[in-house]
DNA sequence: AAGAACTCCTGTTGGC
DNA sequence: TGCCAACAGGAGTTCT
């Protein structure tokens, strides 16, 4: 469920809690989310200092002082709440009239050294979390093939062009392989999409180049990818029905969505008649407005 | 080898 | 109201 967008946000709300802080102990109520968790998990955690938490595509790793990793994704439903050391409660939807977590779903209780409590909790438990080296983490199976960070300087037009070519797959599809832009999923797609006014039938290696140079549709790809993507952070990510930032407090970029959900509703691009579709590419949904995505 | 289908799991929603 | 199929922001594994 979270993006690139709604996991930088979860990054920003737990920063402050996480480093410099220890974890006193750790509650790990099954063996198991998505992948068994790694041995001695909670015992290897106890102690450690948090010295840094960083995102990498839809990745937080929080560095620890022994030199390993701590790995979560948050699959389609993760998240977290915190309890803060002043006995403070903040709690997911409580800007809302949706009831708290079920506490069957909450699978892991973090207890910080200061008193503070962060809690994930996971109902398709499609997230995962494991401990990881350091000194390993690129080569590790679940970064090896990780492609570029899309808001990075590195991700540009050539760069796109040149990976794009050849490819025999529909723009969207390829959007959403993380092996080639890592971080980009179901919503941002089909907003990306929309914004470069790209088609997401299109074949990806039909977009690209033209005597070496990136096309005018490749640069406003990249332009619409970068530009959404910041956007939604700027906005605390998409709050739907499950994502929640990691105060608590709902993102708003869903009211700035142009296709994403809007089916049958007239298109917002501008000066466009069209109305916004919903299609089925590779077993998910795509929205867009046939009338200005070409 | 690339691309697409299938799979994991639970909850919500919309149609009849 | 009840039931049931369709669908949900992800992505590893298995097929063709």
């Amino acid at each position: 469920m979270p993006e690139l967008p709604e996991v930088e946000t979860v990054r920003l709300g737990l920063e402050p809690v996480l480093v410099g802080n220890r974890f006193a102990s750790v509650e790990q109520r099954r063996k198991d989310l998505r992948f068994p968790f790694p041995l001695n998990f909670a015992k290897r955690l106890s102690g450690r200092k948090v010295e840094a938490l960083d995102r990498r595509a839809k990745y937080l790793l929080a560095r620890l002082d022994d030199g390993e990793v701590l790995v979560m994704h948050l699959g389609m439903t993760g998240r977290f709440s915190i309890d803060r050391a002043n006995g403070e409660k903040l709690e997911p939807g409580r800007f809302y009239d949706e009831a708290t977590i079920a506490p069957a779903h909450e699978h892991v209780v973090f207890h910080m050294g200061d008193g503070a409590a962060v809690r994930y909790a996971d109902a398709r438990r499609f997230g995962y979390m494991d401990l990881i080296r350091q000194s390993g983490l690129n080569e590790h199976a679940l970064f090896k093939g990780l492609g570029i960070e899309p808001l990075s300087e590195e991700f540009t037009p050539e760069w796109l062009a040149n990976r794009l070519k050849g490819k025999a797959t529909s723009i969207k599809a390829a959007l959403l392989d993380q092996r080639l832009i890592a971080g980009l999923g179901n919503i941002y797609a089909s907003e990306a999409l929309h914004r470069a006014k790209i088609s997401p039938y299109r074949l990806a290696g039909t977009i690209p180049t033209k005597s070496g140079k990136p096309m005018p549709k490749t640069i406003a790809l990249v332009k619409s990818i970068k530009a959404v993507l910041g956007a939604a952070i700027k906005a605390g990510g998409s709050s739907l029905r499950d994502y929640r930032s990691a105060e608590g407090r709902p993102g708003r970029f869903q009211y700035s969505f142009k296709v994403y959900g809007q089916e049958g509703k007239p298109c917002r691009g501008k000066g466009c008649s069209g109305t916004v579709c919903r299609i089925v590419q590779n077993g998910r949904s795509t929205f867009y407005c046939p009338n200005c995505q070409k």
